[in-house]
DNA sequence: TATTATATGGAGGGTACCTCCGTTTTGCAA
DNA sequence: TTGCAAAACGGAGGTACCCTCCATATAATA
């Protein structure tokens, strides 16, 4: 079962001769690496020359900016998703608690990237609708997975829990890995009670 | 007794010839003007056009965008924090429901303008703490002041009614008038329980 | 290999940012 | 009033960015 399957893919179209996929991935790439470093206001210009391509090919593949940034941001999010497969070897609890680390640092990084897409899309636009089935089937897996297991308890859904870790990356922070701490002390939270002093783990 | 001495004064300094003087509060209209029409990324070049000044005195009372952004927007709060003395003649209740959509009306409007100032300062500069301050003071006193005549429960501070209009502004809006409207909802909770049937107003 | 649909990349025209400095205006004192 | 120095003005011009257009290069196909 591959994660294609799973996950809805949010993806338009991808080009298809060889040599405009290879560039597509790079200016992917490249684009992500600098709105990173200096926000979503990065240069496009600098955008193609980290890719070590022109700025015709940029614009042949985004016509506008907001292509690009919509298309940076449905990579991450199918990258966040891919996560979840991958932890679906893992024992279930820790499966759940790593990827909604894994969440929080996407949603900590990528606010910049959406709070843009959203000054010019409107909050539920297809691109944000998509992302949240994704993230939602996603995660449901795990954590239905970590409920059957006895680990968590079972009336929650992955609703409150994606509200939680999204509520908690946006809090004020002050300290060093204070935010991390945080959610793992509201994670204990969602775990199942089991007898007092007992050893659930 | 003036708003000056009740509202602590959050801008910098002023120029001092006449004509400068002039020219800053030309620069300062146009920029809100321009800010409110086409967003925080308005052209510098453009407000500076507006304003009938070169661009070189823009740049010379305002040397970085980020000043011109925060004059504006100081300038802006301390006009809601006027209103507020305007207002203590009027009846108590009416005069704090009146702010408050006042103010309803200044976050909504000011909401891309005070992004992008977050972005470059930190939620926690001076400004943003200056303008709390000055937000806060001459709220309370229209609120104190309702309190006192009776029409607001006494169990309410300024920090909950603040917040609450944040947020209420904050709403997803769909209908005309839909927010204005749930903010005189909200506020009636704000209103002191009078007897049932109780003609109050 | 030859052909053709597809993709490439950068030159170029327009705009915005910002600095610098010669010119103009203002406030003050004689 | 008049003269003058300090203060303010404003726009030319260099740099960077945005975006379009099209002559050239290249992958896919027969």
């Amino acid at each position: 079962m591959t994660s294609a399957e799973m996950i809805p893919d949010v993806r338009s179209q991808r080009p298809k001769r060889a040599d405009a996929r290879r560039n597509y991935d790079k200016l992917i790439a490249a684009a992500r690496d600098a709105f990173t470093d200096e926000g979503g206001s990065a240069s496009l210009e600098e955008i193609a020359r980290r890719a070590g391509v022109g700025i015709g090919t940029l614009y042949r593949n985004f016509p506008t900016r907001q292509d690009l940034l919509e298309a940076v941001y449905v990579e991450e999010v199918e990258a966040v998703c891919r996560t979840a497969e991958d932890l679906m070897d893992d024992p279930p609890w820790e499966a759940l608690v790593a990827w909604l680390h894994r969440f929080l640092d996407y949603v900590a990084t990528k606010q910049a990237l959406s709070q843009e897409l959203f000054n010019h899309l409107g909050r539920d636009a297809d691109v944000f609708r998509g992302c949240r089935t994704a993230f939602y089937a996603a995660g449901e897996q795990l954590l239905v997975r970590a409920q059957e297991s006895g680990d968590v308890r079972t009336d929650v859904s992955i609703d409150d829990v994606v509200m939680l870790v999204a509520g908690i990356s946006k809090m004020p922070a002050t300290g060093e890995g204070q935010i991390p701490r945080i959610l793992d002390i509201a994670l204990e939270g969602l775990r199942r009670q089991a007898q007092a002093g007992g050893a659930t783990r």
